[in-house]
DNA sequence: TTGACATATATGTTTGATGCATATATGTTG
DNA sequence: CAACATATATGCATCAAACATATATGTCAA
């Protein structure tokens, strides 16, 4: 410990907080750069689709990375991932969650870069719809492991050819797709896939694909159903060349 | 973005990486100071306990804190964790692992300040045994939700007085609790509170602390046995007053 | 040495959830 | 109006968990 910090500490406990901190400087130690990353999963087709940028400079230039940006001071780490959200994919509010931070120092050639990745879910429909920046791709997500203990996963394009990605982007995928398989059993979060209104077949589609195996139908319909998360709008499909099923959406928890 | 920045940017997609990177300054941007806090816990008596440090300097002089330390440039975050364990509490070789990120602007009043938050786990003789630095202190963790959604979150002394907590550090320790609680049905994890030999029963208190609820004698004992991760010692109990009780360890998990 | 005691371990019964099979209902389409 | 496709309902077999009861096996004290 220097001189001067050892000066600092004596400060700091002999001054009161107000001119404590007026007096902080925070250049003194180095300190990471910190960055959001965010996997963008839907659900279409019985596949998960994410979002890809190709990265126009060094490092990793001309490869495909998670859409990501700096951390700005003033906002929250959530606000920088929606941030990411609008600025390269073009979708605003969407479900984001916290996964998980990546910090090892090398993951990032340039200097120490901690990334704070974020999963992002939304429904199919408002995917398509969305509008992303140049050199922006949707890539089909291949998940090696029918198990559920994590594993390797690639995106593939249209031909099945993988995109190569920068830095530990793999690994930050991987983690997203265990996450939200681990989180799937106990927690709504199959809903953020889905239009507001649904089928129960819809719904069983979606857990399917997330989890990768087929699932009982009686047995996910009653699940589902005593779960207490679904609510029936009343209405019914139309036009679908079949008896038409009904519409749910999700109950929003209301007051016990 | 600034003419510099243009630049620079150009030259990234002109240069070849290794001369771009040579040439990379890191200092251009405002960063962020990363901390890793640590919640210590362990199950003892049916009570769950963890470790406090108090506050020497501003800010929050006084208040009572989770251990915790500023990231440096050279260590991975676990590392960064695992310093912080020898060094404010004396342990080494403990499971840790990664929480949630606090980052909220304004959650330190210095500056902006993430905390990548971990959570360790030790058995209780481990914990007795170990050398907290001069400040610390083992507090009482109550946990006022039955359920497991999550909730308000305290740590208490031996006359049930609360410690206040600085920063966020409540909800850091909220977030521990949530996090062992979910993972204890699906994951070994519970085994990390007890040392390597345990009975049954053993296990069961340590479950039933963690959820905080009562569970049954035969189902869990039943449940434990048949998922694949004990296995027998062949040894029993010595000297307990009653019929003694098989010895368990945790099966590490070999090739299938 | 022996019996009280405390807890471990074993066995059986009930309850509830899930998987599977089958039957019926209700839209669309020709 | 009949063929079709899927929705929805019902019954039964299977399995795990909850609960109750019985038996086993150490220590300890008389």
């Amino acid at each position: 410990m220097t001189t001067d910090d050892t000066r600092r500490k004596r400060l700091s406990q002999e001054l009161g907080e107000d001119e404590y901190l007026s007096t902080y400087d925070p250049s003194r130690f180095d300190r990471p750069s910190v960055t959001v990353d965010v996997v963008l999963l839907t659900a279409s087709g019985g596949d998960l689709f994410t979002t890809l940028v190709q990265r126009r400079s060094h490092p990793f230039q001309g490869r495909w990375s998670l859409p990501g940006g700096f951390v700005r001071m003033e906002e929250t780490l959530e606000e920088a991932a929606a941030r990411v959200l609008r600025k390269k994919v073009g979708l605003t509010d969407v479900f984001v969650e916290q996964l998980y931070t990546f910090g090892d120092p090398g993951r990032d050639p340039r200097t120490r870069v901690l990334s704070v990745a974020h999963m992002a879910l939304i429904d199919g429909r408002r995917f398509e719809a969305a509008l992303p920046r140049e050199g922006a791709v949707v890539g089909r997500v291949q998940v090696e492991w029918a198990g559920e203990t994590g594993g390797p996963v690639s995106v593939v394009d249209d031909s099945g050819e993988p995109y190569e990605l920068a830095f530990d982007h793999e690994d930050i995928l991987g983690m997203a797709v265990k996450r939200i398989r681990g989180k799937l059993d106990y927690t709504p979060i199959g809903f953020q896939l889905l239009a507001d209104r649904f089928t129960l077949l819809d719904l069983q589609r979606v857990h399917e694909t997330v989890l990768g195996k087929p699932l009982n139908k009686d047995s996910f319909r009653r699940r589902m159903l005593a779960s207490g998360q679904l609510e029936a709008t009343g209405e019914r499909q139309r036009e679908v060349g079949h008896r038409p099923a009904a519409l749910y959406r999700f109950a929003r928890r209301s007051a016990v």
